[in-house]
DNA sequence: TTCGAATTCTTCACTCAATGAAATAAGGTT
DNA sequence: AACCTTATTTCATTGAGTGAAGAATTCGAA
């Protein structure tokens, strides 16, 4: 079972720290007055429940207002260092590593190689990694909310439990369990596009924001989304498959073993291929997509026509996501913005052709690049996102299912 | 402005109070000590609220369970005859109406032709059906607790706008203020398909399942979701246009003005048309999907390719579905649904082909013929689904969203 | 300078839903 | 009939939130 039922009332009141917690944190200094109007509380109860996270060093009084012509207000703000996150993110061939306050400013950052995709390898690099970032960041770990963990594949963030890594082959593998056994402190694990999602909820463009989604291009093409104020994960963590929607039927094999998946098509990948195979002469073939980017700048129509072209199915996927969800906000994020226009430009002309009626309307897009900093910042922002976390969330699974209609 | 606030306690009360009715709802008779295991409230509270809910007339106490060995269980279920709700569901040229109980049983039925698409004649229809369905019911209109109108189209449930019509070419219409304006009732109106959706969520087969969709295949092709235990609207209502994915970017025309939608390529009409394009000599054409299915039992090649590429192609559609969201079930309904296994095999094989990975063995699909009667009970359960909806969803608008990380 | 009005924040008696334990009810078993 | 078991009700207690009164400031005008 679950954590023991200590009644509504420990609920009620877990409810209203945790929302004049969010309250501070979201939008930013505040005078008790203020959240007393944000949260509806009546002022004896922001009095106390302030008076509670002071105490506890969650928030700290930081100045006055100015006046307003009686007594000044004491502004209250998160105190970022009311607690730390150390995120990991996993690559195919080293783990990045970032220590953050709460408001997921990076403390420290440092890489690791992984010599080995096994489980025992990559998860004793995460541990001393993890370790040798906390002594560097010259914390102690009593101050670490717990560590986070993101990789690209099928993961159940709730168990912790990989169903399927592409880059290691890992199947059905307890990550966070196996992490857990060696440091003690929670630990969370989840898809990394889930990870970015989440702290652009927490603390980006994401803010207040009921749906929107994050699509990453890259490598590989992820998407994560937040619908009704939370993320969405599907079944068992498998939502969000974005990359591999079949775009082309009789397209090119992917790695999944499909054909014609999104990422097979629109990749970064999937551009050097384009151009690869329709220039199988002696000419400089490019390595990496800087070397496309460059080509294009230069002036060559090949490398232009392969951007276009992953363009253009990035936009028919994208319309894709419009009509089914119509989320309020889509962030394109990840390495592959760095392309620019040459990939834009024909993103937004497939969006305009295949999306629904007006429903682009209601559609705003924010173009984010995402560098190894930013992928373990959004790893450390998962551990950060359980501190905030609603208590409703936790207590829903012990009652009947409290939100249900 | 909002209701009131009159403080937590009301809150905590009312979601108690609700928690126990919707358990009652849904697991059938239970007796007061189920229902303290279910809902982990006390023994106290459970009988307090039992007691409440006994004294209005939502539930009714119904005979003893057979003796465990000690006093007998006194079994308490819902009381259908505790409200009744009056659906409406428009079509092109007529309106089906139904008056059902709690349960969204039928109590009547009726139909009745709608002479024109302007909004007066629309509107005056169905005022003037809900008025004869109260009265044929033999019901007073004091026990209707709303009315529910199940349309094609976008639509915002919040405020009952209808935002685009395709049948009745409406843009940005009030019809919830239209219609209220004349019957003092609360009116709730929305897309059809969430209708059925939210139907199958309270007393189908969505029952307790956390993400579904409902697919429904017919004149046109639509989809409702339920994600989070919630219906999702997405931004202005404007999710689930399913119909409207493009599958073929070089594909046939839509009535959206669009090329290639998924309804252009696999709804009745589509399959009609097909057949019609194909065989232009002077045979004889089907008019319905009826005259298709009977020339595909003949063994009419054509007719049952006709309905295969329609297959193959809503298959294809629900892998994106399955790939993006990853629902728990997704339920096949409408008209369509009869033509059976000439459309349903090609769709599992076309499911097997694009769904990512092991993302399939999580979802199960069920199928579910509609006929007019299924659509306006649909929307007569919009109504009771309001009626049972949880308090915090009306509560989160009053608070910095309650739910949100 | 002094007083009063305005505004922020704290304190405290009160309220009410939930709790938990004791009491009551009602059936079985020996 | 005495006794056990289970179901339900009753009730004193608890604790978070409320609202009003009070304390703390600040501004402005006499």
């Amino acid at each position: 079972m679950s954590a023991p039922r200590r009644g509504d009332r420990d609920l009620i009141k877990a409810l209203n720290r945790n929302l004049v917690l969010n309250i501070v944190r979201r939008q930013g200094p505040l005078s008790r007055t203020q959240i007393r109007d944000l949260s509806r509380l009546s002022m004896g109860a922001v009095s106390q429940i302030t008076a509670e996270l002071l105490d506890e060093g969650w928030v700290r009084e930081v100045g006055e207002s100015e006046p307003t012509g009686g007594r000044r207000q004491i502004l209250l703000r998160l105190r970022p260092q009311a607690g730390y996150a150390v995120g990991v993110k996993l690559m195919e061939d080293r783990i990045v590593c970032a220590v953050t306050d709460l408001e997921v400013s990076e403390v420290l950052y440092l890489e690791q190689p992984t010599l080995g995709h096994s489980p025992e390898v990559v998860v004793s690099a995460i541990v001393s990694a993890v370790r040798q970032a906390i002594v560097d960041a010259g914390i102690s770990s009593r101050q670490v909310l717990g560590i986070g963990v993101g990789l690209a594949g099928v993961v159940n963030m709730q168990s912790g439990v990989v169903h399927y890594s592409p880059f290691f082959q890992w199947r059905e593998l307890p990550l966070a369990d196996l992490i857990a056994a060696q440091i003690k402190l929670p630990v969370y694990v989840d898809n990394d596009v889930n990870t970015l999602t989440l702290t652009e909820h927490l603390f980006g463009a994401g803010h207040d924001i009921e749906n929107f989604a994050v699509i990453t291009v890259g490598r590989g093409i992820g998407m994560g989304m937040v619908l009704h104020h939370r993320l969405y994960q599907g079944g068992p963590g498998g939502a969000g498959e974005f990359g591999h929607l079949t775009l082309d039927v009789d397209g090119p094999p992917c790695d999944c073993g499909k054909r014609g998946c999104l990422e097979a098509l629109a990749s970064d990948p999937a551009v050097i291929r384009y151009i690869q195979q329709r220039r199988p002469d002696g000419r400089a073939l490019p390595g990496t997509l800087l070397d496309v980017i460059a080509a294009a700048d230069g002036g060559d129509a090949l490398a232009r026509e392969a951007l276009e072209v992953s363009g253009r199915y990035i936009g028919l996927g994208l319309s894709m996501i419009v009509n089914l969800l119509c989320p309020t906000l889509i962030v394109l994020s990840g390495e592959g913005v760095i392309a620019g226009e040459y990939r834009l430009a024909p993103i937004r002309e497939a969006l305009r052709r295949h999306a629904f009626n007006g429903l682009l309307d209601n559609v705003s897009f924010i173009i984010k690049p995402t560098d190894d900093r930013a992928w373990a910042r959004g790893a450390a922002g998962l551990v950060v996102a359980k501190s905030f976390e609603s208590p409703l969330v936790k207590a829903e699974g012990d009652r009947g299912g409290l939100g249900a209609t």
